[in-house]
DNA sequence: TGTTATCTACCTACCAGTAGGAAGGTTGGG
DNA sequence: CCCAACCTTCCTACTGGTAGGTAGATAACA
């Protein structure tokens, strides 16, 4: 039994994907209330503005990631396989087109004018993606399985921008396999 | 005696700033005619429909870009000082937040939702741009100045996902220097 | 009986785009 | 040289449609 999904975790599916695909300002109430057979008040009724909504979904989208990238840390066994794995699951998705691209790198780009609320949240993602990111690549370090030319942090923040920066070239050149290539040589290349 | 511009090429220099803030969808014409002094309906006069306008703003950007990369390669020394101009320049883009994001990249994000002749714009300033980055580094690796782990198109798409990653960062951390960092480390690999 | 979820109907503000005219300069013919 | 046709630019005024958001009734459910 699957799609026993609520009314308003549906509403944040629908928005997540309109969102992935055209921003803040490429949705509205009406595209969702389209989307899922429900008139625009019913959606008002769940989340009474567009702000709150988008803030109630990168909350969501935030919490689903730690999650899963905690568990990852948890329970796999190597620094390479787990960061492996985040790469994986991005390559799975950008193939299968299901969320070709990061919420909230989406949002990013958009920062200068989401209401505040909205923008702290994309910048929590961030923060926790890259500490993340950080704390893999020192256990791996420490591990000798990765070769840092530079701080743990500083690597940490080279992969996210060579992360988002394949989201926006495999959208852009229309070619999912981009992505590929760059995650695994930027793999190739910590392992060296 | 600067500022003598053309009223359509004022309107185009707001629109790309309107962009670089809030994407596609980000502004509206009312939002030029408030900026420049102007009504609406003159600025219909100059592109009667909002595709037309951005996509004359694209190809005006292009043709800049192409313009300055090619001044680089035809007048700088060394491929490692015409790479590094192109990062340096930026890296001064975005410290004085002046155009703290590349348009075609911005745009990128939204292709799913532009408008067909808008998006193939976008999409051939980046296959030029991976052209004159992938002529660099084997420009570069053929004088022995560049150490290359794989073939030189593969860099190149790596090096602007890196930078585009970069910008993105830099906004969401809303550290300029973040992109300093990232653009200099990315220098330093390809140059040990 | 509340409470929650949905509905119809509506509001105001804004969107991209159009119609038609006024001002000013440019051009060409007598 | 003058006048008239023309062109470009900008204007006021408007259109149909959509944006986010609200009020209040109805239905389902606890």
């Amino acid at each position: 039994m699957k799609s026993m999904a609520s009314t308003s975790e549906k509403i944040l599916d629908i928005a997540q994907s309109l969102i992935v695909a055209g921003g803040y300002n490429g949705f509205s109430y009406a595209d969702i209330s389209a989307a899922i057979g429900i008139r625009k008040a019913s959606i008002h009724h769940h989340f009474p503005t567009k702000a709150e909504l988008v803030s109630a979904l990168v909350d969501r989208y935030r919490q689903q990631a730690e999650a899963g990238l905690n568990y990852l840390r948890a329970r796999v066994a190597s620094p390479a396989e787990q960061l492996q794995s985040y790469l994986n699951y991005w390559d799975t998705c950008i193939r299968d087109a299901s969320q070709p691209f990061c919420v909230c790198a989406m949002l990013a780009g958009e920062m200068q004018m989401l209401p505040d609320e909205v923008a702290s949240r994309v910048r929590a993602h961030f923060h926790s993606l890259a500490a993340w990111l950080t704390s893999v690549l020192s256990a791996g370090a420490e591990q000798g399985l990765f070769w840092l030319n530079k701080r743990p942090e500083e690597e940490a923040h080279m992969l996210m921008a060579s992360v988002h920066g394949a989201m926006l070239s495999a959208r852009a050149f229309g070619d999912p396999a981009l992505f590929t290539t760059i995650a695994t040589t930027q793999i190739a290349k910590l392992t060296r």
